[in-house]
RNA sequence: GGUGAGUUACUCAAGCGGCCAAAGAGGGCAGACUGUAAAUCUGCUGGUUUAUACCUUCGAAGGUUCGAAUCCUUCACUCACCA
């Protein structure tokens, strides 16, 4: 294959997905000096380390640098650990708690165990803004102040709605995207990829390497971001509309099959290898009706379990959920209860935790939610004797207790 | 700094002395129908071993009253207009 031909596919694979780059003949550039002299490259990403754990929508990120991995990128993996620590960026709108050292450390951990799941260690730095950001001296960090304006700022979007309606704007919120854009300066990155709500700070990190006379600017791509299992809203934690990395596999098979028709294609094109081509086809057969959309659907959830359990594992979930749900069967693995003998059925089910509280247990039972081994019970004041049985709430809780 | 308006459950938002655990909408949970999809329909949506009972809740603390989310005082925060 000639240097032209691997870098357009490269290119392509790199392209998929992304909803904007900015520089893109830079790119090529780098992709071509890699098929010419092996020389290789540098692709930034910030993360914040402000919860423990990584869902899917931050593995657009991880795979689109690990895609870069395939060809030549070495990713920075940039941890904010400086800025985790001291706050809020966005204004009231999303206030954030300030983290302590050991939180951000702990989240750290478990943080980047999780993103090499996606990431090659072999081609990835883990590298920590507050090794350089606490070193600025107050002269230095005046200086980086100096290399923009108020009124650039204020181009920015959020800072624009902002100041246009009179909101507050504390002024550390403007050092954030300088502080962001500095790290680029101190890696000296010559890609930078991150979502689409940060270009402003992406750009910034461009404009800073220009100030500073790093002799290059960073390329920017910029990928989606990632709706939740609502459709909706971004997927994040406090909505509880995510999908963890570290769900177990069942339920991380579940859960995208939650997801409606239409998300579904987003998922695919977001997370899933298929090629996009093959997508299509994907879609134009369920579209035609000779393909039934929740087989799409299961083959997605499939490649998305192995992917972080293992080979077969994708296999097993989609095995156990027809065996659950479409016949109708006990999971094969429960979590098991221990109660005292004549336990009211009410009780049982807080005890189990499969309600929050007596009066929720209630309503279920009133609702017709709950069932003792396949059975409906409807008596809230059914009493359990001895025995070993199956308690379900809804279709999808099932608890194992065992009562002496 | 001055003046005025506001702060209600997960969110928005009614309530302006007892009938308020607090309307309505959204969200959520559950049931029916399905494919753990969408759409639709229905029920539920503070807590307490369900009680025409008690407890906690309407920014915070005090006060008036038989009785307060509702009235008064102080404090905190938010917003608007003026300087």
């Amino acid at each position: 294959m000639s240097i032209e031909t691997h870098t357009a596919i490269a290119l392509a694979e790199i392209e998929r997905g992304s909803l904007e780059i900015i520089d893109k003949e830079a790119i090529e550039k780098l992709l071509k000096t890699y098929y010419q002299e092996g020389k290789t490259y540098t692709v930034k990403a910030g993360f914040d380390p402000t919860a423990p754990d990584l869902h899917l929508g931050h593995t657009v990120l991880l795979q689109k640098l690990a895609t870069f991995q395939k060809f030549g990128g070495h990713v920075q993996f940039l941890i904010g650990s400086f800025t985790a620590t001291i706050g809020d960026p966005t204004g009231k709108s999303e206030t954030r708690k300030v983290l302590s050292k050991e939180e951000v450390h702990r989240n750290i951990e478990s943080y980047t165990q999780q993103a090499f799941k996606i990431l090659d260690p072999d081609k990835t730095q883990v590298v920590y803004n507050h090794e350089w950001l606490e070193k600025l001296t107050p002269m230095e960090f005046l200086q980086l102040l100096s290399k923009r304006t108020v009124a650039r700022m204020l181009e920015r979007d959020d800072f624009k709605k902002r100041y246009k309606n009179e909101e507050d704007i504390a002024i550390h919120e403007f050092t954030y995207p300088l502080l962001q854009g500095y790290d680029s300066v101190v890696l000296k990155s010559d890609i930078e990829i991150g979502g689409s709500d940060q270009k402003f700070n992406l750009l910034m990190g461009r404009q800073l390497q220009k100030a500073y006379e790093v002799g290059k600017q960073q390329a920017v791509l910029m990928m989606p971001i990632l709706e939740g299992l609502d459709g909706v809203q971004k997927m994040s934690k406090s909505l509880g509309n995510y999908i963890g990395v570290t769900d177990e596999a069942n339920n991380m098979f579940g859960k995208v099959l939650s997801v409606s028709d239409d998300l579904m294609w987003r998922y695919y094109e977001l997370l899933s290898s298929e090629s996009l081509d093959a997508i299509a086809g994907l879609k134009k057969g369920v579209g035609e009706g000779s393909l039934h959309p929740m087989d799409i659907k299961k083959a997605l959830a499939s490649e998305i379990v192995e992917r972080f359990h293992g080979e077969g594992e994708g296999r097993k979930a989609k095995e156990e959920f027809e065996r659950v749900f479409s016949h109708k069967n006990i999971p094969t693995q429960l979590k098991e209860y221990k109660l005292e003998a004549n336990i009211g059925i009410i009780k049982a089910l807080v005890d189990c935790e499969l309600v929050p509280s007596l009066n929720q247990a209630r309503r279920d039972l009133k609702a017709g939610a709950v069932k003792m081994d396949q059975e409906k019970v409807t008596d809230e004041h059914f009493i359990i004797t001895q025995g070993e049985y199956i308690l379900q709430k809804g279709k999808k809780s099932f608890v194992k207790i065992v009562v002496k």
